[in-house]
DNA sequence: GCGACAG
DNA sequence: ATCTTGTCGC
């Protein structure tokens, strides 16, 4: 019952050597939304090509919250809708960005990186909001533009900037990608607006099937 | 003890 | 995350 224990244990079978396959076909995102008595979580999971960003896929996944929402153990809130949507895909992704820290965690664990284990699949931390670590704030805000993230005199992720004048983004690796590539990877494909289409296309969607209560 | 604190 | 109006800007 000791949920930092797991993230402990759990977080020494994180791969953060690039292990990503040659040819990249598909990317996905992920998004997890609320209902606004708090109770039902919907979770989804978009699949873009990954050379155009084309929508190819999206799987949804309701249920009940069995988790409250604590900063640092996130990931036991979220992971298992998150896993359940998976489940129902057809076509599975190659690399997926989350809407979350990865290794910039308080124990180098966060939502991404437990995705990536469990999943056993390369995933990319990308989140709007800091949790940990320090950083130059006065940087300029020109797209491809990034700084590191460090926490405790090490470097935990980066701070990018997607698009001109726009506030930053918060990669780090997940699993089985290195940092200068998960950054490559969220740039790419926030190529149009601040956040990623991966994680546009999800919010998207939980966005749209929470209205149909679906 | 006092803030900070992914979604 | 969600609850919320108008408003500024492309």
């Amino acid at each position: 019952m000791d949920y930092i224990i797991q993230q402990q244990e759990l977080a020494t079978k994180v791969i953060k050597e690039n292990k990503l396959p040659s040819e990249i076909q598909y990317i996905g995102g992920v998004d997890v939304a609320y209902q606004k008595d708090g109770e039902v979580v919907i979770a989804a999971i978009t699949i873009l090509d990954a050379n155009t960003l084309e929508l190819k896929e999206t799987v949804l996944h309701t249920e009940n919250v069995s988790f409250p929402y604590i900063p640092g153990l996130f990931s036991f809130r979220e992971l298992p809708p998150v896993l359940k949507a998976f489940k129902k895909l057809s076509i599975k992704p190659d690399l997926l960005i989350c809407d979350s820290q990865g290794y910039a965690h308080p124990r180098r664990f966060g939502f991404a990186c437990h995705l990536g284990v469990e999943l056993d699949i390369p995933t990319i931390g990308c989140a709007k909001k800091r949790l940990i670590g320090n950083y130059d704030t006065s940087f300029e805000l020109k797209r491809g533009n990034a700084i590191e993230l460090i926490d405790k005199d090490e470097v935990v992720g980066k701070v990018l900037c997607t698009q001109d004048n726009t506030k930053p983004l918060f990669v780090s690796i997940g699993h089985k990608v290195n940092l200068n590539i998960a950054c490559e990877w969220v740039l790419f494909s926030a190529s149009k607006y601040r956040l990623p289409e991966t994680t546009r296309t999800a919010d998207h969607a939980v966005r749209e099937a929470m209205k149909r209560k679906v």
